[in-house]
DNA sequence: TTGTAGGCGTTATCAA
DNA sequence: TTGATAACGCCTACAA
């Protein structure tokens, strides 16, 4: 930890000094009431007479009091913060997500606290463990590796919402998206636009979602009566260079295909981007579907099609179900369906 | 603020159970030393016996004590958190430099709160006082649009770092990336491929950034002795949409150009889709560089030419800065120089 | 309905 | 070098 310092010291202690420092002792004796009534009326844990509520009302507005989340933290348990556990702070896909977390939090006098997972399961439960320490009102999980066991263990602790995966704990509430009926849906688009060898780039199987997704795919084909290919089902691991070198792969191989789906748009991209350096052209030599709709894929050339997840209103929809954990509801939150986008990477093929 | 109810409080009290409860009282007790004792070997704030430090260090061990920060921050005004306040938490520009801020707070123990400011004057404000009220020990600024006025003030409360500007306060640090050569970089490498009719996509003027790089953009045209013709500046606003909007009505002027420079790989991204939209091939018909080198302007179709500012090492640099700030010294650390990074959107002008 | 008193886990002050 | 003791700002039985 940082050394002490006399500079330090003098700044945190002028933050305590007069201006700054309103304290609710100070708004009792102006309102001319005891510190207890003040912290009843902050907190309505009781009933308290009209008058006295005025002048407290009064006393902190004139005084301009916010009570000092550190205090309550400890004398009250609650720190009015909720830890979030994001895999990369700076991903395009989780990165809605937490947007939508903070503005539903906020609304409630809740501060999230993010911390990095890195897709690690050593990392994320360093996390966990940062956020128990920092004494968190609550946790959400944004997917990750923690085996559903710890995850479990931790909801005992606290109360947790983990979302893309789904498991049962304590005082645990979990909802993934829909992931087998997206790629369903973007399969079942090509399909429709006359494809039928249509090749598959998997996601990190270690996620739920590459393997759901995955599933949705085999659902579509075999639906249409289409027979599998192994040969047209591809690794890779979510990020662009993960979709470039899949498709390098994947073009080495006898099987040849005219539709892609890749099941991010991360791995969209990059898979559009190896598909031009092999001479092939989006979409008119090969049409390109992802998953997730990320801002990026909008702007990309072509635009790409993809199955629309609202991820910030998955952010949105965890933070509502965290709220309602603290209040010892159990959360009745849903997923959005997800929808098919379909934009200039896929086309009609061409007999 | 949620109601409080029995789960809640149940959960909390749980918490503060045997188990995981083990407090510096405990520690104490087992080291057989007194709690001062304990707390000053933690932090190491006054000599001590090595008798008496191996005895605490070993109970520390053996019960598995982690100081609670909640506490510390009661009694000792540090809460070992700083605060981050951010312009939109999922923007693939700042997203980068969170992750070095993190990284880099982390090593001591710190933890940071992000709050988006959503580059509006008062959410920044806004996210300015919860952080203050939330007693963080530090603030780290990036750009924004507060008033320096406000920031100066603010810096009185507690130290802060703002980057992205320049401007002076008591125990303020701050540092600007070098837009202005960044900039020159740009269109100097357009000059060198032969363009000489260059046009310039200006971001929101209210950013320093923008203005920056408008004048980088003036002082290489000046250089190669190119008159500026005020009919090939676009007013943008740094988003992909904008891009695409700007380079609409450039392309209605009368004025033409072989070369485009847009102050951000945003806008370059939304500026070659528009040309496209348009007819126009780049780098074929047109050459574009942006500015930032964004994750995405890699993937890009084709792969944007762009001048690079390491992002994470912002951040990093941020951090670093305010630990020395923490630590009474004045930073002495200076953005990184800003290069180029040749891709395919731009190529030499063809006669 | 209201006030008093004690405590939350640490740090800081002041003697010893 | 060490140990009591008193804060830190708020919450919450308990008593009135």
């Amino acid at each position: 930890m940082p050394a002490d310092t006399p500079l330090l010291r003098a700044a945190l202690k002028a933050r305590s000094e007069p201006g700054g420092a309103v304290t609710l002792g100070h708004v009792a004796q102006r309102a001319g009431v005891s510190p207890s009534t003040v912290s009843r009326i902050l907190n309505g844990s009781a009933k308290v007479s009209d008058e006295k509520r005025r002048a407290v009302e009064a006393a902190v507005a004139e005084l301009g009091f916010r009570p000092n989340p550190v205090a309550r933290g400890l004398a009250g348990g609650r720190t009015f913060s909720v830890g979030v556990v994001t895999q990369t702070i700076s991903s395009p896909f989780y990165g809605e997500a937490l947007f939508g977390i903070e503005k539903t939090l906020e609304q409630q006098g809740l501060v999230p606290l993010f911390v990095s997972g890195n897709w690690q399961e050593s990392d994320e439960s360093k996390a966990i463990a940062t956020l128990l320490s920092r004494r968190v009102d609550g946790v959400i999980v944004l997917a990750g590796r923690l085996p559903d066991a710890a995850l479990q263990a931790f909801s005992r602790e606290v109360p947790m919402v983990v979302i893309g995966r789904r498991l049962q704990g304590p005082q645990l509430f979990s909802f993934g998206f829909d992931n087998r009926a997206g790629a369903r849906l973007a399969v079942q688009h090509l399909i429709d636009q006359g494809h039928r060898r249509i090749a598959f780039m998997a996601g990190d199987m270690a996620h739920h979602d590459a393997t759901e997704r995955l599933e949705g795919y085999r659902d579509a084909l075999e639906r249409a009566g289409i027979a599998p290919n192994p040969q047209l089902i591809v690794q890779g691991d979510f990020t662009e260079p993960g979709g470039m070198q899949a498709t390098a792969r994947l073009l080495q191989r006898e099987a040849s295909f005219s539709a892609l789906f890749a099941s991010n748009d991360q791995m969209a991209i990059g898979a559009i981007l190896s598909l031009h350096r092999a001479g092939l052209r989006v979409p008119d030599d090969v049409s390109v579907i992802g998953f997730d709709d990320v801002q990026a894929a909008r702007y990309m050339l072509p635009p790409i099609s993809t199955v629309h997840m609202s991820i910030f209103d998955i952010g949105r929809l965890a933070a509502e179900a965290m709220l309602s954990l603290l209040q010892g509801a159990m959360p009745a939150v849903a997923a959005p369906a997800p929808a098919l986008v379909v934009r200039e990477s896929t086309r009609r093929l061409a007999h």
